[in-house]
DNA sequence: TGATTCAGTGAAGGATCTCTGAACTATTCT
DNA sequence: AGAATAGTTCAGAGATCCTTCACTGAATCA
């Protein structure tokens, strides 16, 4: 039962294979890239760990015993699993295979990246990816609890447990009802902004606050569809970035800048899709 | 495809096992009976080889990935199958298992030797055991083709291919009809003896022409049943082993010996069951 | 708060494996 | 008989694997 197992190497169990399919010992180690000393040796090796004679000697030939069938039916069948294990691990290193759950704010989602997501969904068909839209806040919960291997979400406070790498920085902007912002700050606002707990709420409020504007808010929400509505029906101001104003306001006042970055769980291994993924986006990001 | 195989050891593999089954790694390392150390480095280098991250490290703990299963599956169903090798292997070693072609001359297997036969036959039950019993001629040329693991037969020239080990050696006497042998050996005779080609029979013509005795045959069978009957008929005198006389007769007058020899096909390994059989053989010999 | 213990890692060193290349031997071919 | 073929053995280089020992991070105890 608890017997020690016989510590064959995968190695010696090709060679078996091999010397049971080619014609001669010389093929069979040319077939599995090793020198025919190599190849005798290993199975001297075997024979030896095994501990049951498998060859017989015709002259200077070594020909399989049939009373080594059993040994063969091990080796083949092992080398097969291994195989597939192999071709496994290949599809795995490459991404094609295995799951992978993505969170993405949804300006990165929409705004930035919809071209890498659709892209990299196309070359990983067999690849089980979800993604997650949500705020940053929300993302980060996620990664750091596990249920994410990956997010892209605005730098804020460090969390423990989650390490982040800056990927793209862009500019936040004010947009006004009117033509213009009056010159004086003081006279700036009321804010439609992203609800409490935004990261973006939390840069604009400072940015606003070093500039000496009002921060009365009159509305909030986390979809800017609806912070853009409410702009144009004159409720009152926003910050956004360029990328989510959309082309029916101008440029904008530049009051700050967000950073978005890649997250992931501190201490977990990279997924190799994971990898690929932010390969892709690293790569998307201008500059 | 022809993608090179991962050299996986059944060691490493053996280790994941443990490692998943373990509510610790140090009790894994106890139980395949190496050092934490060892465990660590070897679980590490799996990783490398299968080029897939199989752990998350929480803090200084390394658990399993959910990805990882398949990896575990392989491990598992590589280490039982290698089990069930060892099992194999332990019971062909014992000669519990397999199969023997074992051959012996009629004195053989029936005089010397059939106790150790029964004996062999009823320890190893598992064992396919086919007794073939001829003439020593016939078993040395099946030996020679390969068509039996071992034989029992009389000495006689060396053949090509065949080694052979002696076993026992054995008078052959003269007995005859009548109470008394003649002074003169010129008026032995006629006689009735093993078909032309045995070895005895050979060794027996050889011995009578060196005593100077005519060598007149009248009768001859190789069976030792067939030469008895034949001289209780008074038809001649023949020249038998002590142990195929049977007891009708005397002493009878000793005038050479004969050799029984284990034979066996040169080059060909060894059958631990065959090597079993040889020594209960070696044990049951007297001197 | 700091000491202690526990679980696992990393480095050094030695034993063992396993490969290559070269010399060697038995067999087969011509 | 001599050459070619098939396989083995040997020595040595390099890889691998294991042990010991020192160490770190985390948890526990006081």
């Amino acid at each position: 039962m608890a017997t020690a197992l016989p510590d064959l190497s995968i190695r010696q169990l090709e060679y078996l294979v091999a010397v049971s399919t080619e014609p001669s010992w010389a093929d069979a180690a040319a077939r599995v890239g090793v020198s025919p000393s190599a190849l005798s040796q290993g199975l001297s090796e075997l024979e030896r760990r095994v501990g049951v004679p498998l060859f017989d000697r015709d002259g200077r030939r070594r020909t399989l015993r049939a009373s080594a069938a059993p040994v063969l039916a091990h080796a083949r069948q092992v080398v097969a699993l291994t195989g597939d294990l192999a071709d496994w691990a290949e599809r795995t290193r490459t991404g094609r295979t295995g799951e992978l759950r993505v969170g993405m704010i949804d300006a990165a989602a929409v705004g930035h990246y919809p071209e890498v997501l659709r892209r990299f969904r196309d070359s990983h068909r067999d690849l089980h990816l979800t993604l997650r839209v949500a705020p940053s806040g929300e993302l980060l919960h996620e990664v750091e609890a596990g249920d994410l291997d990956l997010a892209v979400v605005v730098a804020g406070r460090a969390r423990r447990g989650v390490i982040s790498e800056p990927l793209h920085t862009e500019s936040l902007a004010v947009f006004t009802p009117t033509r213009g912002l009056p010159r004086s700050t003081a006279r700036w606002g009321p804010w439609v902004l992203f609800a409490e707990g935004s990261h973006t709420r939390e840069i604009a409020e400072a940015a606003l606050g070093r500039l000496g504007a009002p921060t009365t808010i009159v509305a909030e929400s986390n979809q800017p569809e609806v912070l853009r509505t409410m702009v144009e029906l004159g409720v009152g101001s926003t910050v956004l970035p360029q990328v989510q104003a959309g082309p029916s306001f101008g440029p904008g006042r530049v009051i700050a800048e967000r950073t978005l970055v890649i997250a992931r769980r501190e201490g977990a291994a990279v997924d190799p899709a994971a990898e690929i993924l932010m390969q892709a986006l690293r790569a998307a990001t201008p500059q």
